[in-house]
DNA sequence: ATGAAAGCGCTAACAT
DNA sequence: ATGTTAGCGCTTTCAT
């Protein structure tokens, strides 16, 4: 049997006051219209008893939780954790605790997450799964419920989102390759509907007009998920294309890591052959060979960027908030990158399929 | 402003029924006492308003929050967020939320996190992260609150507790090393406050015995954390003792990649001149090269067990459920391990330090 | 400075 | 089968 835990009435009949005298006891703020003999005998009673407030209770009745919901695609992805990390590092220590959903990027089950979370009553909530278009988010931030999301934006809505420099990424990544002599760069795109896969393919096209360098578009080819297996897929369908290329910027670390596996297994040298770049800098690349040139984007700072925006939504500070935060990112050049080598490597590509 | 949510009592009054009734034809248990009519109309009514049932008025009058807590180390350890899903996996289908937290095996810290979870009134606890001795969490089990351990018991306690066959997989590893040939085996252990350290040096001796391997007690050394940085310096330490050694059992993945690296810089090939090998199964070991021998253990499953002890628990079967359970792990034989090649090798060992 | 009383939204024992 | 009532533990307005 759960043993009974000691409330504000406990306090009351030890000290002989009356409840509302302890809440405003032990409340910090209200604290001051209380004698201060009072508060002690209070306080000693609170920590006699070992009084520990009921927030459920107290969210009933203040309509506050002191929770909040985070929707991320899924926790095994390693670029989350670190996230969280960031959320809770602003959020803990204020008291706010975290539920944390995994929508695996499903629709229905994300509108039954929300549901969930609206249902448990959060103070508000930070979306790093949000898709294409996601009216069950639009419509809860209209509500009133303060909502921001990370990673991606909500178009067509006034709701405050932190994203990565995704376009200075790809940029510095191809003028990187450029200066290593690269000419015919290939493009293994992320998923369109995701975020990050739409960015960050419009930000390759973009550098590319930038820079001046010749986009074909048989070189560019759009993976159905993040992830290695579906990498190797890609670079085998750049390959047999039959288009040569030296270098492939990728959309994000884990279609770089199946490319090089890719080419590794038909024999073909990463770097000495085909450049490889990822996106991301995800943990653990350091142990990984060649070691992966990768952007590396701020995975702790996203966290503490959306979780300071939503304290200051939370507060009803809505009009002062920025809607966009853009962080800053790094190029990080590691193994995976070389110069071209000479014509030979080019012409032994577009051979080699 | 938030908007207001619609309630039991706007139901009541927009279908002339009383609150309790509504109540009762929300609950799909108590809808059978009342006609079906009014269930009908009340359904529709809860239905065009978008009623959604509020939790915490619920958890309040019922003193079940349907929500658990669930203390790691820290998510951003490749272990934790397999368990995470296999916990989620059984919880949230029946409605509950989790409250995840990272004490990152502080003390303190984990004293404050447990008392953030009671305060929020969960209605049990799953506990990845106690310490060797942890009277914070025992006194909580005492207090009635439903507790389960995971990869850890607590000692002199009837805590129920998941954790892997440890023994087995030391076990089967060392015997793997037999049969390639090894003989002089180190063993990089793992920190001797964690659980997992001290079991699997535990293990590792019992093992050694069983098998009549000779333990060289200058060929066991102690990391500190249980990390890359680690497993390298034990390696070196391993190597500066002079005493010769052909294979090096490590107490965890991320100390074996660490000592494989540490190989590396010295010119050792593993597995060509040392065998190395790793515990848990880590995601990602595929991309790492060499990939590593190593003993998997079930991440997803023990979630699950957890989760599942935890609602046996909740619904006070307490002396239906075992105090045990030792989920079985698997062998994974990848690269990492070799027959010992020739005599000369560990003679090269020994004098490359 | 403190007490009294109401009520957050819900459930459950009791009454009809 | 449905209504009445009470109350979970807390905060907060209104009195005193």
């Amino acid at each position: 049997m759960l043993k009974k835990r000691t409330t504000l009435k406990d306090i009351a009949r030890e000290t002989g006051v009356h409840v509302s005298t302890v809440s405003r006891a032990l409340d910090p703020v209200e604290r001051k219209n209380i004698t201060e003999e009072v508060v002690k005998r209070i306080q000693a009673a609170a920590d006699a008893l070992g009084y520990r407030p009921n927030r459920i209770a107290a969210g009933l009745r203040t309509n506050r939780t002191m929770s909040v919901g985070v929707m991320i695609p899924d926790i095994t992805n390693l670029i989350f954790p670190p996230i969280l990390r960031g959320i809770e590092s602003v959020l803990e220590p204020l008291g706010y605790a975290s539920i944390i959903v995994n929508t695996d990027s499903d629709r229905d089950r994300e509108i039954r997450l929300l549901d969930v979370l609206r249902d448990r009553g959060v103070d508000g909530i930070i979306h790093a799964a949000v898709l294409r278009s996601d009216p069950s988010i639009a419509k809860a931030a209209q509500d009133g419920l303060p909502v921001v999301t990370l990673n991606r934006k909500v178009e067509y809505s006034d709701i405050p989102y932190v994203i990565s420099d995704e376009d200075a990424g790809i940029c510095q990544m191809l003028r990187h390759l450029r200066q290593l002599g690269h000419e015919r760069i290939a493009h293994i795109a992320g998923p369109q509907e995701l975020s990050t896969g739409q960015l960050r393919l419009a930000a390759f096209r973009k550098a590319a007009d930038d820079l001046s360098v010749a986009v074909d578009e048989e070189l560019i080819v759009t993976a159905t998920r993040f992830d290695e297996q579906e990498g190797g897929r890609c670079l085998a369908a750049l390959l047999s294309s039959g288009k040569p290329f030296t270098a492939v910027l990728c959309a994000n670390d884990r279609l770089a890591l199946g490319a090089i596996e890719a080419l590794r297994e038909r024999g073909i040298d990463c770097p000495r052959q085909v450049s490889v770049t990822g996106f991301n800098d995800m943990p653990l690349l350091e142990l990984i060979r060649p070691k992966l040139t990768t952007v590396r984007i701020q995975q702790h700072g996203a966290g503490r960027a959306a979780a300071n925006i939503l304290l200051r939504l939370m507060n009803a500070e809505t009009p002062g908030v920025d809607i966009e935060t853009v962080l800053p990112v790094e190029l990080v050049v590691r193994e995976s990158t070389a110069p071209v080598f000479d014509a030979r490597n080019r012409r032994g590509m577009a051979g080699s399929n």
